[in-house]
DNA sequence: GCTAATTATCTTAGTTGCTAAGATATTTAT
DNA sequence: ATAAATATCTTAGCAACTAAGATAATTAGC
């Protein structure tokens, strides 16, 4: 039992100080975003396009959550930055990829390298073991957020008075 | 050398599940906001109340990056929506603290608790020391970010050809 | 104790970036 | 061919931001 409570109270710290430091890094996009000139959106788009390579318009939309005519916007800010290039796909006319030009792009990414270094002076104070135990939970921790938007989208269309006895979660003392 | 190589690897594979994990949580969070019906800065000053307990609005100001007079407008609707009160500082009648209606914000707690279900049901697949090696980088991992913050306003106060010779950090392959 | 400077918030005008709705262009299905 | 679906762009209107300055309260200097 005491253990359970020491248990619980460690977990209790561990969600604080992991949304502390989310809500830190947060800010700290918002910053680089700043100093590059380009909107929090913009931004986004910037990363997104780093991580999934050569998107369409349409996939910007929907990852971002932002209607079509918004990303219109988005893209045409970019490109008239020098950020990206829009290039029609040739089997489909309809259809916009949207490509990074990386020369231009690493004058944002220059910014981050307080970040990284931060991130890798961090990183080696842990040893190999304990960096896969890291990695293993930042992968499980995304697939958990994933099935907690699901599991969101279920609470959007339940009635509201089964939405009322929700249990709420136990809240921090401060 | 090749176990070098293998925790390079393994760095760059944490560093870019952190970002996915952490871009996710972003989207959750302005999913909250959405069913919630306020806007996502307005999101970000309820967190920073149930971080800090009750601030003034010039903290609020100082926290999020805004200015003072995008607070109001903040404290504006987040007042009319019963979410928190204006309560003037007697002894510094300048000061406006703002504080959480609790039994109000608890309708917004609700949309949490898909997350903080996935979070426990992760965290309860590992023990306690490992936990303990998670709090251990979660808390690190925010100072982190702070100095990194700080390093990055010295790149803005840096003459541009200087900013020029950041080296660049190493880039991903996909 | 008066005056000036500072601090904390609010107000206003103008700008930006969003949504909703619908236009345009292209592809797929009947 | 014609209709329906898909992908992006355009437009009008709106919400939330910034910059600048107004207001009110406090602190410091004389």
């Amino acid at each position: 039992m005491s253990s359970a409570k020491s248990r619980d109270a460690l977990m209790q710290e561990l969600e604080e100080a992991m949304r502390r430091s989310s809500a830190q890094g947060v800010m700290y996009g918002q910053a680089v975003a700043n100093m590059a000139g380009i909107s929090n959106s913009d931004m986004e788009c910037m990363d997104i396009l780093h991580l999934e390579g050569r998107v369409t318009a349409g996939r910007l939309a929907e990852v971002t959550g932002l209607t079509t005519g918004a990303i219109t916007g988005v893209v045409d800010r970019l490109e008239k930055a020098g950020y990206v290039r829009r290039e029609r796909d040739e089997s489909d006319r309809r259809k916009v990829f949207i490509s990074v030009v990386e020369e231009k792009a690493m004058e944002i990414g220059k910014f981050y390298v307080p970040m990284q270094e931060a991130m890798l002076k961090l990183w080696s104070s842990y040893t190999d073991d304990e960096l896969r135990l890291l990695l293993r939970f930042a992968n499980d921790g995304y697939k958990g957020v994933l099935q907690a938007t699901e599991a969101l989208k279920a609470v959007i269309e339940m009635p509201p008075e089964q939405r009322a006895d929700l249990k709420m979660p136990p809240k921090s003392r401060r």
